[in-house]
DNA sequence: CGCCAGATTGAGTGACCTCAAAATCGGTGG
DNA sequence: CCACCGATTTTGAGGTCACTCAATCTGGCG
């Protein structure tokens, strides 16, 4: 099987270990993403608690940060950037499991390993939580708790829709699938999707290769579904025509 | 694209409304499955509350007791049989998200529609929870809620397997995973791992045809990596070899 | 301008799918 | 016990969609 998508940036992602530091009491307070994380479930009152509890981190592109199998230590709270939440096979097939993006929470682990790795896309800023104390703030806060859950059930729905794309839908299928989805994962409600992963992060995490993802836009492009952009964008010009063919009602 | 799968025992399986009753308050008490399942969390004084809320049901095989897209008003639990989750396209096509037997939880939903549907493999016993009531135990047991976000945890990690089998797995290594998972899975650990569903429903769930299934067990009986028993079983012989394979280790 | 990673395009191959037929299993009734 | 029937599974033959290998093109950057 191919290992061109082993082929990355760097041959080995090192962990990046950017200390940061713990934040003031207020520091929560003013925080933009507040309102769209789990952060939201603590009042101003409490905030002091979780800005103590929070340590501020700057990942570089391409760095990776959660290493798959490694010892799970800790949550994080991605404040700005997009990374790549991945699982490899030993040859070095892999496969992208999600995107995760402003306001997303991750390292949801019952087990005491992380069961995927997370890297970096463009420049991410993210706070990262301990799991003890998590774990203390989870017993004072039950809200938080319900608050997880409710994103841990988002989670598991897009696993499913994702199951059934790489399980039953056409190359086709997945890569108009795949816009769409982007689409309203966009914060601009715009028809100029911006795709900030490479060709290759799109192939792992459709299942596809390379070739095919990038024939599939192509054949897109042709057939005057999208317009494609120049710096990682594409512009949706038939959108009904792309979610008829991303829900597999035509062939 | 084959509309095989769709050819069902019932063209159009329809809901089964077998009312059952709510339990006496000493139900809980004696359940022989409550250690296995979320319901271990409460406490034998509280038990009565959860017995309240229960109303046991009979799933015959088959018959679906979950509609995806319909409203999503009830949790349940099994406690006996084991059933089958999925998600369709409007063309037929099918993909089995996961197999669910006693003690699994089913219904976690943040919208208020199913995402997938459900259908009993042989004959099911569940205890079916009203939404309301069942947001009311666990607003007042906070361990409950615990409970299940480790459920959903253990439920997502599972999907991020799934989803690099089906992304990046040939057909030799999905099946001898899937075959290792159901001997993980079966309660009594021998090497004679029980497949209760048909050819059909593990391609559906491997992203696989029937013929696919059936090819590759074939060829796993003449490399004699398993010997396929009578009445639904295979016997493991060389559980190293297919361990490699199954980790994507050997091509 | 030259370099290089990423993206596109082309040609040929192969793993899995499709269609079709034969074999086996499980249940039923004589 | 055995013959029969439908459903499921297995096996066979051929086709195809996506993959592999390879060459070319593009864009960002020193």
């Amino acid at each position: 099987m191919s290992d061109q998508t082993t082929c990355r940036r760097d041959a080995r992602p090192r962990r990046l270990i950017l200390a940061g530091a713990h934040r003031q009491p207020g520091y929560c307070l003013t925080c933009g993403i507040r309102a769209q994380s789990v952060c939201s479930v603590i009042d101003d009152d409490d905030i002091a608690r979780l800005a103590e509890t929070a340590v501020e981190t700057l990942v570089l592109p391409g760095r990776s940060f959660i290493e798959e199998g490694a010892a799970a230590t800790d949550f994080y709270n991605i404040t700005s950037g997009s990374v790549k939440l991945f699982k490899a096979l030993p040859d070095g097939r892999r496969q992208i499991t999600g995107f995760a993006t402003t306001g997303h929470f991750l390292g949801l682990a019952v087990s005491d390993q992380y069961a995927f790795g997370a890297e970096a896309i463009d420049t991410v800023r993210l706070c990262r939580f301990s799991r003890p104390r998590m774990r203390q703030l989870m017993d004072d806060f039950p809200r938080l708790e319900r608050r997880l859950l409710a994103e841990a059930s988002n989670e598991l729905v897009a696993a499913q829709n994702q199951m059934l794309l790489l399980g039953r839908k056409t190359a086709r299928e997945r890569v108009a699938s795949f816009l769409l989805e982007r689409m309203r994962e966009a914060q601009d409600p715009a028809e100029d999707v911006p795709l900030p992963m490479t060709r290759s992060d799109m192939a792992d995490y459709l299942g596809l290769t390379i070739e095919t993802v990038s024939r599939t836009l192509s054949w897109m492009r042709t057939e005057r579904l999208v317009a494609i952009g120049k710096g990682h964008t594409v512009r949706i010009i038939a959108m009904e025509r792309l979610q008829t063919l991303a829900a597999g009602d035509a062939a």
